[in-house]
DNA sequence: GTGGTCTAGTGCACTTTGTGCGGG
DNA sequence: GCCCGCACTTTGTGCACTAGACCA
């Protein structure tokens, strides 16, 4: 679509300002001439002209081909004054013009006026056409195609508006060819992953959170009272079965109700009293209470939840179009659907927030019946609906998918016709609320509790529309039950929505509610255990939303050990009464318990139904079809067969052999054995193939004809490579060996990996070979990369003896050297100090340029230097000198005339810190030197 | 709603064996 | 004249994977 550039406004891009400018320009110049002639007349005629100029110029666009067409282009209000626009749009939007407009009116008089004549209705055809040629020039700036953001559309277009232009659009913009896909990048994906993680960590420990307070004896107690006499014996059974929990769980559906909100800021453990207290509360503690009711029955029980992370992918395209950032957006952990705050996860289509959404969302008709619901909260449930809404806020930003879409039509279609009755439902929490004194609960809270009820319908999964449906399986518990089967079984008890052992239904309930298994974890003694496989019987679905298995492997290690001590001893202290042979036979039996599970979830993961479909079949771990094979793969042996998918043959994975070239094979330590045929023949590309016929072989590959072979491992046998015989190490065509690991290494040679062994075998006449060791890329190519060199072992040790005497000697040559080269360091830094000195002397003090001269000639040789202080004492010269000073009252400076420089021992001075030794003469000349 | 197919973007693995110049 | 060390400059291609669009 050919948009008109109106990025001015929103100052997205230079080129933009520039184009529109361009077109400020010329509208100016039609106010120039207002000014200089007529106002009112002038103006209006500008605009005429204005217009016709444009309507010209879209006239010459649209001949030049269809996607020139900017008839979209037309004046819309003759007095420039623009309708229906806010004020803080208008005060921006005239400061903007006004000052263009100034702008302009200076240029315009440069630029455009000496060439035309003032007279606007005489203005020529020439100046018409120059005016459109200028525009024509304007054209490849002003003019762009560019995309159109549906969100912003709006205000641009009262943008646009208000300079007297209307944009319009002749066709809406296709999203779909608008849309550029941008895939994620490998720092958004480890951003995702580090998420994921965190996030997993959290809910980890938000699990062992419950836990801990489903341990509370208090709550137990309390939780026990409650319960009516005839249940409490109805586990009091030595072989508990799924069926015997039936009534229990019954019970503890119809006395405990299930809300959405909870009161974030309490902790979990007095949530649980206040929902023990009121019997009602989220889902979450809902459940707790229902571990903590059979824990106090002394049933081995664990606290199992759906660990619902943020996606270990990155979701950009999903959540943010083009140009939007997460940042700006809100994203990962704490914009998902973490259970680490409960409520507003669980209650999504409350009627008060759905209304709050519809308010955002979708126009006004709904926002009377919001402001009633609005009026009735309390300020906390206000300020909770507040967050709700602002949640609302971001969400509607994004953009919708279909399925958004759809929801929120009928949503709205059932708001529409469900309003009434949430109205009367209100009505009805009020009144009740009146007549209710003896509950805690204030009567806002109620008045919500209610009304969530009326459209969740409470309990059991619910069918409502949506993305995400209330009534989720997203916690529940797992009594072990040793009545069932014979070794005993985790039965899945689900108070929340009044289901005992319904493990099978958990992954259909979760899919209908858009919740992915990806991870199941059942909390016990403070520890954790992943039993996903337990309700996820389509693996292949959720392998590759979750973490790395290592990592999460490595993370429930500690935690496992003490879920599976914890489990245990639960048993351990539920048959205390037991005598001590017994006792040991229980802990023998709980020992085999974990493990006795561990085979369960593992004969699960091996046992996974076929998929039906074939895409699942892509990166299955247990099973392939033929067709996602790889080219370097192969089926080896093919078979057995499966089952069949859309009419493939399904194989086992374990069929599946890689597929290697000869050379490849060779780095393995592998040949292919003799006369075997091609597992695959691929064909290389067009280039390679060139190269491939330039060039030789080392090994006598079979590329020729476009092709390579390809071997699978069946065909290979451990590497043969000739031996070195006579001292002389076998060599490939290039004169080297390539060691690629030490399999690759001739029989009866060894690889020497040290620098400098060439010169030490050359001189002891010893035949060796370089050893590539691998390839670098550099300038753009391939280099090979040596490492040391490949001799007959019997010379190993002659080698390195002489190798090491030849360090030795290298390396006091090379200490010999520097120091050479730092005692010529030293005489150059002596003989410039002293030159220094000499010329600081001859013009500094004011001494005649004959003792200079003096001073330099004596000074030349740097006797004085190279002389060693003591020797310098035994001189004669040193001793006259010394006297001479000794009887002297002479000032040093007569002294220093025609003198060399002595340098006593006794006036030598030390510097400790810096090792700085300072020399004086006796003339006052020092010099001051460092150690080495 | 699901699955199959096609398309396009992104990331990654594979490929693979120099040359010229200055200083010693 | 020979040998050694250093600098030069930083691929290009194809395939696997993934996700979106479209259709049945």
């Amino acid at each position: 679509m050919r948009t008109r550039n109106k990025a001015k406004l929103q100052n997205q891009s230079t080129a933009n300002e520039d184009s529109v400018k361009n077109y400020g320009e010329m509208k100016s110049r039609s106010g120039c001439k207002d000014r200089a002639s007529d106002n009112e007349t002038l103006a209006n005629i500008s605009r005429g002209a204005v217009g016709k100029l444009l309507k010209r110029v879209n006239k010459s666009r649209s001949s030049r081909g269809p996607k020139t067409d900017d008839s979209y282009l037309c004046k819309q209000d003759s007095t420039g004054k623009p309708e229906n626009r806010s004020r803080e749009t208008e005060k921006h939007l005239t400061g903007t013009t006004v000052a263009r407009a100034t702008l302009d009116a200076e240029c315009c008089t440069r630029d455009v006026l000496p060439n035309v004549p003032l007279e606007v209705e005489n203005e020529g055809a020439d100046v018409q056409y120059q005016r459109i040629e200028r525009e024509d020039e304007l054209d490849g700036i002003d003019w762009e195609d560019g995309s159109v953001h549906t969100l912003k559309s709006e205000s641009n277009i009262n943008e646009d508006t208000i300079n007297g232009v209307t944009v319009e659009f002749d066709a809406l913009p296709d999203s779909s060819k608008q849309k550029t896909v941008r895939r994620a990048t490998a720092e958004e994906k480890e951003l995702a992953e580090v998420v994921h993680k965190v996030n997993l960590l959290c809910l980890l420990a938000r699990g062992r959170l419950v836990d801990t307070a489903c341990n509370d004896p208090l709550i137990q107690a309390s939780l026990l009272s409650l319960l009516p006499a005839h249940l409490l014996k109805l586990t009091d059974v030595p072989e508990l079965t799924a069926k015997a929990l039936t009534p229990l769980v019954s019970w503890f559906h119809s006395h405990f109700r299930v809300r959405g909100a909870s009161d974030t800021e309490k902790s979990f453990h007095s949530a649980l009293a206040s929902t023990l207290e009121s019997q009602e509360g989220t889902s979450e503690e809902v459940a707790a209470l229902s571990v903590a009711l059979f824990r106090a029955l002394n049933l081995t029980t664990r606290f199992v939840s759906i660990l619902d992370v943020a996606s270990l992918k990155p979701e950009i395209e999903k959540l943010y179009p083009s140009g939007q950032s997460p940042s700006k957006a809100g994203s990962g952990i704490f914009n998902s659907s973490t259970l680490m705050v409960a409520a507003p996860k669980y209650s999504p289509l409350s009627p008060a927030k759905s209304l709050a959404d519809g308010k955002h969302n979708n126009g006004k008709s709904r926002a009377t019946i919001t402001d009633k619901s609005d009026k009735r909260m309390s300020p906390s449930t206000s300020d909770a609906q507040r967050d709700a809404n602002d949640e609302c806020i971001m969400k509607s930003e994004r953009p919708k998918r279909k399925g958004d879409l759809e929801f929120e039509m009928q949503l709205e279609m059932a708001l529409s016709s469900t309003a009434v009755e949430i109205v009367r439902n209100t009505m009805v929490s009020e009144l009740a609320d009146v007549q209710s004194t003896s509950s805690n609960v204030s009567p806002f809270k109620k008045k919500k509790i209610k009304a969530e009820e009326c459209s969740t319908s409470s309990h059991g999964i619910s069918t409502a529309v949506g993305s995400r449906k209330v009534g989720a399986p997203l916690y529940w518990a797992e009594v072990y039950c040793s009545g069932e089967n014979l070794t005993g079984k985790w039965v899945h008890v689900d108070v929340v929505n009044a289901i005992t052992d319904g493990e099978q239904n958990v992954e259909a309930a979760a899919a209908a509610c858009k919740l992915h298994l990806r991870y199941v974890v059942a909390f016990a003694g403070n520890g954790a255990k992943d039993v996903t496989r337990r309700y996820c019987t389509k693996w292949y679905k959720i392998a590759s939303e979750r973490v790395n298995s290592i990592w999460w492997d490595a993370v429930l290690a500690p935690l496992k050990e003490l879920e599976s001590v914890a489990t245990s001893d639960v048993v351990h202290l539920r048959r205390e009464t037991s005598d001590e042979s017994k006792k040991r036979e229980v802990a023998q039996s709980t020992a085999t318990r974990s493990s006795l599970e561990d085979m369960e979830l593992e004969t699960r993961a091996l046992t996974e139904p076929l998929p039906t479909n074939q895409q699942a079949y892509r990166n299955h771990r247990l099973y392939i079809i033929e067709r996602w094979l790889n080219k370097y793969q192969i089926l080896y042996p093919k078979g057995p067969v499966l089952g069949f998918c859309s009419g493939h043959p399904v194989y086992p994975r374990s069929c599946v052999q890689t597929l290697k070239r000869k050379e490849k094979w060779f780095r393995e330590g592998l040949q292919v054995k003799a006369n075997e045929i091609p597992a695959k023949v691929l064909k290389h590309s067009g280039k390679q193939n060139k190269e491939q016929d330039v060039k030789d072989d080392d090994y006598g590959e079979e590329d020729c004809g476009g092709t390579v072979a390809l071997y699978g491992q069946w065909q290979t046998e451990p590497l043969f490579l000739p031996p070195a015989v006579n001292g002389i190490v076998p060599k490939n065509g290039r004169g080297q060996v390539d060691v690629w690991s030490e399999k690759c290494l001739p029989p009866g040679t060894v690889h020497l990996r040290l620098p400098r062994l060439v010169p030490v075998a050359k001189r002891l006449e010893i035949d060796f070979a370089p050893a590539m060791v691998g390839f670098e890329f550099r300038n753009g190519r391939s280099l090979p990369v040596y490492e040391g060199i490949v001799v007959c072992t019997e010379f190993k040790d002659a080698i390195l003896e002489t190798y090491a005497e030849e360090e030795e000697r290298r390396q006091a040559k090379e200490r010999k050297r520097s120091e050479a080269e730092a005692l010529s360091r030293w005489y150059q830094l002596l003989a410039s100090l002293i030159t220094r000195q000499r010329l600081h002397n001859c013009y500094v003090d004011g001494a005649s340029s004959q003792s200079a001269v003096n001073f330099a000639t004596s000074n030349d040789k740097s006797s004085l230097l190279a002389r060693d202080a003591e020797d310098t004492k035994k001189t004669p010269e040193y001793q006259q000198e010394k006297s001479e000073i000794a009887q002297s009252d002479s000032p040093p400076t007569v002294l220093a005339e025609d003198h060399a420089h002595v340098f006593v021992v006794e006036d030598q001075t030390v510097d400790e810190e810096s090792s700085t030794r300072t020399k004086r003469c006796r003339c006052g000349f020092s010099v001051q030197y460092e150690e080495l």
